[in-house]
RNA sequence: GGUGCGUUAGUUCAGCUGGUUAGAAUACGUGCCUGUCACGCACGGGGUCAGGGGUUCGAGUCCCCUACGCACCGCCA
């Protein structure tokens, strides 16, 4: 038997037990006559103390030791003559009467402990290594305890798990595939799924009415902090439903899953924003509502002063950025050039100072104090506030303006990663216009069903029509979203034609779905959510990469097992491709 | 496809206005040390300054190119 406990679970209760401890040698003290060695498990650390008095062969194995090396002890445990309060194991330790190096180490090429000393790259490249620190396996653990309480929830409630392949076929829309050559099947490809849309709806064809699954998709795409070409939602879909229904189904997992992982209670139902008012007061499809800002229209109270940025708008929009009145020309300024960088694209800044005696602003020179107040009032403004302005195309500045916001609050600390403001965002419209092809695009999914009062306006003018659509939110964070499907084959045939589809090509790509609805697809909508965002979210860092394994980097590069690579000549002949004759 | 920042010891970084032998901390090695837990003290080894080109009497430092990393924009139905 390697051992009788882990490292992390002895206590004074164990006095004078002898145990057999198995882990890695994180730190050895050695102070002359006596050392002092912190082995280490993913359950924690136990000092072992190696005396004068112990045996010479122990001695020896003792200054033989190394950071990371294998080691197995067995020893008494002991109260400690000096405790250490910071360790749940402070109390104790074991004397050693063997030790066994069960495998030696190589030096590690950064520290693992709780903060390690190398950078991300380096770190990556021995993932195995890092993931031995506590704040990984931490992150791990908290996966796990998420996953298990998904499961736990949707089993209760009635849901079945069921996998779907992960060699299905290419389609176009949407994200780029990653493809997968087909070696029985010359010059075909298969692709993995950038989510199992179809072949969920397909199983509520088949009648399975509560579908759910944790399951790996793939979008070959640019990665960022928040994104990873291979993904884990959580996907679900039901038969039977409607928005109602999934929402409130959803919500419950929601306040489970908060209740169960992080203790957090929410009282109230979450709040529901229609699209078009999370863009008027937030600038954002995806809303912080962790803190306030909201901003409000001023275009009437702007235009028609002689300001010229204001009378060539479409669009004047601000907010009161709580109590900062007192921000400096030099603080404006950074804030200024903020909105000015080019990812941002603003061309300027207006401010409005609000203080007990008045107002001070940027375009004073154009607005009488009265006028000014007025547009300050309007934003919300109270003295000690100070109010930013942006104008432009509608949309252009609000979603600038949502720059600013974020920013601004960053700055004022608002944006507390223990604080929570989960909300629905519902009625998104069912297409988003798109300047460069010059069509009209899905802003969900071609599967999404319209609003039943909009299906009128589907030909006459799609871009009112509004979609059985929603996202769930969580501190500026798109977490979830769904929408109620079509399950008639001839509503999906006239969204297919709205989004430019032939009949023809419609058929070729989602025939397979469209001739299952011939064959009595039931009323079906679902929702999936982001399983990676979501434990980072509770686990309050920024990016996904700390909650999966093996991740990739900024290229798309496993630097640790150096994928991709290029593989063999007789590898690749295998596969029969002849890449000159791609029809 | 684009923008910004970065690349110097095993690691994290400093290195100013171009100027003698490129430093610190930590890690590592050796020695001393009986209560450490960021142990302490002493000594020691350790550098293709990412790669290439250019400017210059002289480049870690200035310029250009390339590679790599991170963040972001585009993209992600």
């Amino acid at each position: 038997m390697y051992r009788t406990h882990t490292c992390g679970s002895l206590r004074v209760e164990n006095v004078n037990e002898t145990v057999t401890l198995a882990g890695w040698v994180q730190k050895v003290r050695n102070l002359g006559a006596m050392t002092f060695v912190d082995l280490r498990d993913r359950y924690g650390i136990t000092q072992i103390v190696v005396e004068e008095h112990s045996a010479d062969e122990v001695k020896a194995v003792a200054a033989s030791l190394g950071r990371e090396y294998v080691l197995q002890v067995t020893g008494r445990v002991i109260e400690r003559q000096s405790k250490n309060p910071k360790m749940p194991t402070g109390d104790i330790e074991v004397a050693a009467e063997s030790l066994t190096v069960l495998n030696e180490a190589q030096t590690p090429p950064f520290t693992i402990e709780e903060q390690s000393d190398g950078g991300d790259d380096l770190r990556m490249k021995y993932r195995y290594l890092d993931l031995r620190r506590p704040p990984l396996q931490r992150a791990m653990i908290l996966r796990h305890r998420m996953a298990q309480s998904i499961r736990r929830f949707l089993d209760m409630e009635g849901f079945l798990e069921i996998e779907t392949p992960y060699l299905v076929g290419s389609t176009p829309e949407g994200a780029r595939d990653f493809i997968v050559p087909s070696r029985m099947n010359p010059n075909q490809f298969y692709a993995l799924p950038q989510s199992p849309q179809t072949l969920k709806q397909l199983l509520m064809v088949a009648g399975y009415d509560k579908y759910f699954q944790i399951v790996r998709c793939f979008r070959d795409e640019d990665l960022r902090a928040d994104r990873q070409p291979e993904f884990t939602q959580i996907d679900c879909e039901m038969s039977f439903v409607e928005q109602e229904d999934i929402l409130e189904v959803f919500e419950r997992w929601a306040k489970y899953m908060f209740k169960d992982v992080m203790d957090i209670e929410f009282a109230e139902p979450f709040r529901r924003m229609p699209w078009l008012e999370a863009m008027e007061k937030y600038g954002s499809d995806k809303p912080d509502l962790r803190f306030g800002m909201e901003f409000a229209d001023v275009t009437d109270l702007a235009k028609g002063h002689g300001f010229s940025v204001f009378d060539d708008a479409d669009y004047v929009t601000g907010f009161a950025a709580t109590g900062c009145a007192s921000y400096t020309r030099k603080q404006i300024d950074a804030l200024t050039e903020f909105v000015k960088r080019p990812q941002v694209g603003a061309k300027g800044l207006i401010w409005i100072r609000v203080e007990e005696s008045g107002t001070k602003s940027s375009v004073d020179k154009f607005f009488s104090p009265d006028q000014v107040r007025a547009i300050a009032e309007r934003c919300g403004a109270a003295a000690g506030d100070m109010v930013f302005i942006l104008c432009g195309p509608k949309f252009k500045a609000l979603t600038q303006l949502c720059a600013l916001r974020l920013e601004v609050a960053q700055q004022l600390g608002l944006r507390d990663p223990k604080k929570f403001a989960p909300l629905w965002v519902v009625d998104f419209p069912m297409f988003e216009w798109d300047e460069e092809t010059q069509r009209f695009y899905a802003m969900h999914h071609p599967f999404t069903s319209p609003k039943p009062e909009d299906v009128e306006f589907l030909e006459s003018d799609p871009g009112r029509v509004r979609a059985n659509a929603y996202d769930f939110v969580c501190n500026g964070t798109e977490i979830g979203g769904g929408s109620i499907r079509i399950h008639d084959a001839k509503l999906q045939a006239l969204i297919f034609k709205c989004l430019g589809f032939t009949p023809e090509k419609a058929q070729e790509q989602f025939g397979f779905l469209m001739n299952a609805f011939k064959f009595g697809a039931p009323p079906h909508g679902g929702l999936a959510f982001g399983f990676d965002r979501l434990c980072s979210l509770f686990g309050g860092t920024e990016s996904i990469r700390d909650y999966i394994a093996f991740p990739k980097n900024n290229a798309g590069r496993d630097v640790m097992l150096d994928a991709p690579s290029f593989v063999d000549r007789a590898q690749l002949d295998e596969l029969c491709l002849d890449l000159k004759k791609p029809e």
